[in-house]
DNA sequence: GCGCTACTGTGGCCTGACCATTAAGCGACC
DNA sequence: GGTCGCTTAATGGTCAGGCCACAGTAGCGC
């Protein structure tokens, strides 16, 4: 996978960082040499080391500031959430990704996230219950509140202490964020609906806390189903739901 | 998630294709327009414009060709698999996703893919099937089993019919590939092990096609961290497989 | 007609230049 | 002696322009 190419000079640069990522060479904080002397290092012009760090910079895995100091350059800081969350949302604008199957894909790490948590000893929950109780506020917008459901379901899925699940998740639901709150402006009772959603928050917690995961995750499938088809969105394929829960 | 940046000219470009994605003016089989006359439409430099070029190619959204004629350029593919592969394995490298919450993560999607498959009336598994069949030959070496077994499984998860969830354990895989093959050098009896990998592959398909998703998912989550743990390799977090299992 | 050649369009890559930004060095002034 | 401010260096950001390689295609010669 990563050769037989016949010279690609940027990939080069992508395998070499890689390389010393994996060698330890490099790590996170670390800082990457300067553009010009990685180029001369490894015979390749400006250009190809820097759509190599653009690679890596969309990806999320270093972050770059001009100016001089410690602090400018290229640094190493691996953080998923951005890269993948680009990825699946350009993967989905070029049909690579039909929208449900984003959603189920959503709905099934979401009820293992639950699950997984009901089942471990002292689940984290704080952050989650804060979410919630900023919730409970009544004057929150309709988009302030999403984002807060948002955030409730993120850190739910953070809580269970899987990045790699909870990075998807987080590129997941940026994802399909604008249809969310498309379909939210199709929902007629919204006080209602958020009366609902609240309770149901409660509840998934509730279960989590009580140990029983069957019951989060069918509480959480629910919770996720209701609201698309409430939102008249693009169901995880209506058989999927119908044979599934 | 898509402003707020000061400037930067290759973000103009990405920005631009993917509103052009979104748009349905460019969709997979389309042809971009040549480097120099995308650069001067946007009133970019060409190399910025190979900037943002250059990520969609690692992201798998295009594929670039040299030469003339209408199979040159860059066109749309929207291939998403080497993009996510090449994602996870260099946050993988640069410790941004921990080793045991990608093995966790793969368990926890192909659970669902055979649980999946076992409730849909009439799962197709024949190219499944058709793997295990050459897997029965004896003369495989170690390596060429594990590339067949991996096949297997990505079959499996390909049956399941979602290509986000196919492309991210395709990617999965694809990331812990090397620790795979360095653990079945530690297997002291390797011939038993094919042996019984082979079993629990065939028990896994009768599980599904009798349509018992509670026993797929259990040969399932067996079959994977027996391997793990027979192969020395660091398990999903001891304390989830114990709780989970 | 057929085959070869030259041309043209295209990406791949490099060089060199200039700008913007940031930190550090250094000196003048209080 | 300390502090403010200017200068300088380091570094990414971007552009312009050029050259090469490669693949069609058109046109030319036979």
């Amino acid at each position: 996978m990563t050769e037989n190419a016949p010279a690609r000079a940027w990939r080069v640069v992508l395998e070499k960082i890689e390389a010393d990522l994996l060698s330890g060479a490099l790590g996170p904080g670390d800082r990457l040499p300067p553009e010009r002397e990685l180029a001369a290092t490894l015979g390749v012009g400006r250009s190809s080391v820097r759509e190599a760090l653009r690679v890596l910079e969309v990806m999320g895995l270093i972050r770059t500031a001009t100016g001089s100091g410690p602090t400018a350059g290229a640094i190493v800081t691996a953080t998923p959430h951005g890269g993948l969350a680009q990825l699946l949302r350009l993967q989905v604008a070029a049909h690579g990704f039909p929208i449900p199957h984003v959603y189920e894909t959503r709905l099934l790490l979401e009820e293992w996230a639950v699950a997984h948590l009901a089942d471990l000893d002292e689940p984290d929950l704080a952050e989650a219950r804060a979410t919630l109780s900023a919730m409970e506020d009544q004057q929150l917008t309709a988009d302030d509140f999403l984002a807060l459901d948002a955030q409730f379901h993120l850190r739910l899925t953070d809580a269970a202490g899987n990045l790699v699940v909870a990075a998807t998740m987080a590129g997941l639901r940026t994802t399909i964020e604008s249809y969310v709150r498309a379909g939210a402006r199709r929902i007629s009772d919204w006080d209602a609906t958020v009366e609902r959603l609240h309770r149901e928050h409660g509840d998934i917690l509730g279960a989590i806390e009580s140990g029983d995961a069957e019951r989060a995750r069918e509480l959480v499938r629910a919770h996720i189903t209701a609201y698309y088809a409430d939102a008249g969105m693009p169901a995880p394929s209506a058989a999927v739901v119908a044979v599934d829960g």
